[in-house]
DNA sequence: GGCGTTACGGTTGAA
DNA sequence: TGTTCAACCGTAACG
């Protein structure tokens, strides 16, 4: 049984046969607590032994799934499935399998439905370790998202590629100059403090101390004569604060879902009116935001299964994700529609794998849609085993119900989710404790005690 | 056994 | 158009 799997333009091909022998090669149970066999080797070895490499998807053309010699190979960086060439090449491309058996692509982010779970399960007093084993997600990934949630309140990964915006506008420049002219004397701190007192910059775009006496020696060096550089790229009107609306990047609270319902759907304007925090650089969105968006989609009827082609299938394409997108839309209300439909179409089969044919039969997704790449390996992120989801209580994702949640559920649920919760809200004192009222009913899914 | 941290290979997109 | 660079990613392993 194969699925396929898209990341862009490319078409990823994954044997599920492949996931599920890695996941049985650990243990019947499924989880890795009990029958796992942890891949140890010293560290300066330990890339090459990488289960990972040793065991990427690959699918024949009979369909039965094997392992590429090659993959497992010394040479610095597994071939890509780009990098793929020959007359099998369309066929050999893959993804990769982690200790745990859930699917993973290097180098791009876990789908949102995941990240959304992960955070839901913490929420819900569950150990970041049994997390971990339940969506097959490596624990690290696991820390790391619950740790960002915690510190911005976003499940979302950062923006990935491109170029910070740049501090050192040419209205700044302009105004460093300026100040120069009138006090050569003056110290880049000085610089520094009147850009913020002027209202040039804000606290998280002001150049810093190196970077005016960079431009004091490099742009505009002798102080006579504006650079080139001034002169002709100077927009018109440059706003005081360009960067303002990234670098002042707020999430909203979570007890007001209005604006995130009312607020970044493509083409309309972020509302101003959060909480800015003190975070450079990386798009943050609150769960409750994208929880707001999607009631919303809800309401608009958006979410009714429609491919949304309007919108870019790729997660880095949605304005508030992409660090690109952030001056066209702020997006700082939550996911526009194709985030919406990332987690909507990341299905997931609370069975696990044996149910993978009702996973598949839910997962039509063209296969150049990127999230397809996570709907297939989602089934995989699900611990087939039998503990989870328990008998009693309704999957934590039922089938064809995907993992997304219902917005105004865990809308509810997060709503205590406050970004400037304290640590001590973070995690229960004990794991298998009692959560929270609010959130004993989200999904039905009653609090698992601890496994261990 | 749980978890924070980090090296690593990979992807991405602006410059 | 292709390359470079710096951001990000998740995994695996260490401690």
């Amino acid at each position: 049984m194969k699925f396929t799997l898209g990341l862009g333009s490319r078409a990823w091909r994954v044997s599920w046969e492949r996931a599920a022998a890695a996941a049985a090669g650990r243990g019947a149970g499924g989880a890795l607590g009990g029958g796992a066999q942890r891949v140890s080797s010293p560290r300066s070895g330990r890339r090459g032994s990488r289960l990972a490499r040793a065991l990427p998807l690959c699918l024949s053309r009979g369909g039965g799934a094997r392992a590429l010699p090659d993959c497992a190979g010394p040479s610095p960086g597994r071939p890509s499935a780009r990098q793929l060439a020959g007359p099998r090449a369309m066929e050999q491309t893959y993804g990769e399998v982690n200790q745990l058996g859930g699917v993973f692509v290097n180098g791009r982010p876990l789908p949102n439905a995941i990240r959304l779970r992960i955070v839901e399960l913490a929420q819900l007093g569950i150990r970041p370790c049994d997390i971990s084993r339940q969506l097959r997600v490596s624990h690290g990934c696991v820390s790391k998202i619950l740790a960002r949630y915690n510190e911005t309140g976003s499940i979302l990964p950062g923006a990935i590629g491109g170029s910070k915006p740049r501090v050192t506008t040419p209205n700044v420049v302009k105004h460093i100059r300026d100040y120069k002219q009138g006090d050569p004397g003056i110290f880049a701190w000085e610089i520094r403090d009147r850009l913020l007192a002027d209202g040039v910059c804000d606290k998280y775009n002001v150049p810093s101390v190196s970077s005016i006496s960079r431009i004091l020696r490099n742009k505009i060096g002798s102080l006579a004569q504006p650079g080139p550089y001034e002169a002709s790229k100077q927009p018109p009107s440059q706003p005081a604060l360009p960067y303002n609306h990234i670098y002042q990047y707020p999430y909203p609270s979570p007890v007001s879902p209005t604006g995130a319902k009312m607020g970044s759907h493509p083409g309309v304007p972020g509302t101003a009116g959060h909480v800015g925090i003190p975070r450079s650089w990386p798009s943050a969105h609150s769960v409750s935001n994208i929880l707001g968006i999607r009631t919303f989609m809800e309401q608009t009827g958006a979410l009714a299964g429609s491919e949304g082609a309007a919108y870019s299938p790729k997660m880095e394409d949605w304005p508030g994700v992409n660090r690109t997108a952030f001056p066209a839309s702020p997006a700082v209300n939550g996911l526009e529609k194709p985030a919406l439909e990332a987690d909507i179409k990341y299905t997931q089969s609370a069975s696990g794998l044996s149910a993978v044919g009702g996973f598949l039969s839910a997962c039509a997704y063209p296969a150049s849609n990127q999230h397809g790449v996570y709907s297939a390996p989602g089934g995989g992120y699900l611990t087939p085993g039998p503990p989870w989801p328990p008998a009693q209580g309704p999957p934590l994702a039922p089938p064809g119900a995907g993992v997304a949640v219902h917005g105004g559920e865990l809308a509810a649920a997060m709503a205590f989710k406050h970004p400037s919760r304290e640590a001590a809200d973070r995690k229960p004192s004990s794991p298998g404790g009692k959560a929270p009222d609010a959130l004993s009913s989200l999904h039905g899914l009653p609090i698992p005690a601890s496994t261990s």
